[in-house]
RNA sequence: GGGCAGGUACCGAAGCGGUCAACCGGGGCAGACUGUAAAUCUGCUGGGCUACGCCCUACGGAGGUUCGAAUCCUUCCCUGCCCA
């Protein structure tokens, strides 16, 4: 049935940055093969961003791989804990949602999960469902099982508090309600990203304090955003939306900083480990071309979520555009309503949603960012006859057909 | 409850009566170049106005002093630290 102890832990290390303990994961193992019953993997999703980029897609291909292996993997939607409000971040309170919110999110994070997931050996669980029952009692009963030293230790509290930002008493027992989601499904993996490291394992201990066995944790990394530096976050607008299209993803790809290729190779393309130490091989004695090996990364990445065709398409299309400066493919239209057929060239580009502002419209002109029909505007007040279809462009990726309405 | 230090644009952080739409850094955007939406260099980075000038709104909230305030005073709200 199952695959063997050795097969399947190959596997499951691949890529993982901590599996803690490994041995007792590796008795689990043995222990599922022996009763031919398969493991149960937890993993917590946050409902709070319904937008899933290929940060979070890391872990959710970890969770496929126990798949895979023929494991059960739980989903966790944090309905409630989203209600609270999630403390990772600085001092800024979000909006808290209603459950009816969270609850349309959740739809949509499982839809988005659902590219990479398999619906077999798949179940999905609401944690609203034991959290929201939970009366006072139970709160100070959870909470009599760890300390404020032993959450002090988590990397982000200690230093917010050493550097005097606030913590608010609910994030600290964040961790905690985590921990009971393990509790109460009984995990015996819970997967996460690297951060996430010590909540994973506060849930050890809370599953034990309530008498269950202990789940394993397994970490992956955090991918890096297109900047390279800052972690993929949908606040630092450095991600790339695993529903982004073949085009958005490609070029995204391609505007990492060339040490970030491997990485992105092995953790965004999914490629295998031998064929990522050879690029890296490659690039580190000059044979490999920094470009080609980018370009090649961004098809597979592309290739993954939207097919090969896709990917080769997209290169097309990339190559057309920056190298060639051409024309895409395809180019959206809008209608643009208007007294005249003459409009100037800065509300035309506020009405299109080019520029944000007339303010905004002048600096890109005046930086020399704006085109109509492949003709440079250098003059803020230019009229641009609309009654016939135009092709506006602004910067090197922006590109829209206004016709008047 | 008491004492102290703070709250400035997307973020960090200067400014402490006029020359402040506010130094500087990061981020973002645009341009040049190129091997790419890499790297590097340059410019821009509140809003309105046919506009290299004028006007409006902005420095936690509300009042006040002043010809004039982000800068001084009062009060309220918020945060951190120390003491209880």
């Amino acid at each position: 049935m199952f695959p063997s102890v050795n097969e399947q832990m190959d596997l499951i290390r691949s890529g993982a940055i901590d599996i803690l303990p490994e041995d007792e994961l590796v008795k689990k193992i043995e222990v599922s093969i022996k009763k031919n019953k398969p493991m149960t993997i937890k993993l917590g999703a946050d409902p709070s961003r319904p937008d899933l980029h290929l940060g979070h897609a890391v872990v959710l291909h970890k969770m496929r791989q126990f798949q895979d292996l023929g494991h059960k993997a739980i989903l966790i939607i944090g309905d409630f804990t989203a209600m609270i409000g999630d403390p990772t971040g600085k001092s800024k309170t979000r909006p808290q949602l209603t459950l009816e919110e969270t609850r349309i999110n959740g739809q949509s994070y499982l839809e988005q999960a659902n590219i990479i997931l398999s619906n077999d050996r798949l179940e999905v669980r609401y944690n609203s469902e034991w959290l929201s029952k939970m009366t006072f009692n139970d709160v100070i009963l959870l909470t009599s099982k760890y300390t404020v030293a032993q959450l002090l230790e988590r990397d982000d509290f200690s230093k917010r508090f050493k550097v005097g930002v606030p913590i608010s008493v609910h994030e600290l027992l964040y961790p905690l309600a985590q921990a009971m989601d393990s509790a109460a499904i009984e995990s015996d993996v819970e997967l996460g990203g690297s951060d996430q490291k010590f909540n994973l394992l506060v849930g050890r201990e809370i599953q034990k304090a309530y008498g269950k066995e202990p789940q394993c944790i397994l970490t992956m990394p955090l991918l890096e955003g297109t900047d390279g530096v800052e972690k993929m976050s949908k606040s630092l607008d450095n991600y790339i939306a695993l529903t982004d299209t073949p085009r958005e993803m490609f070029g995204k790809v391609m505007s990492i900083p060339d040490n970030m290729i491997c990485r992105y190779l092995q953790y965004a393309a999914m490629a295998d480990t031998d064929f990522v130490k050879s690029v890296e091989k490659g690039l580190a004695d000059g044979s490999a071309h920094p470009r080609n090996a980018k370009v090649d990364a961004a098809k597979r990445v592309v290739a993954l979520y939207h097919g090969e065709q896709a990917g080769d398409d997209a290169f097309a299309e990339f190559e057309r555009i920056f190298k060639n400066k051409e024309l895409p493919d395809e180019i959206e239209s809008m209608s643009i309503e208007h007294d005249s057929n003459e409009i100037g060239i800065m509300d035309l580009l506020v009405k299109s949603n080019l520029a944000p502002s007339k303010k905004e419209a002048k600096r890109l002109i005046d930086g020399g960012g704006v085109s109509v029909d492949g003709e440079k505007i250098e003059e803020g007040f230019a009229p641009v006859d609309i009654s016939s279809e135009r092709l506006l462009k602004v910067g090197k990726r922006k590109f829209l057909k206004v016709i008047k309405l």
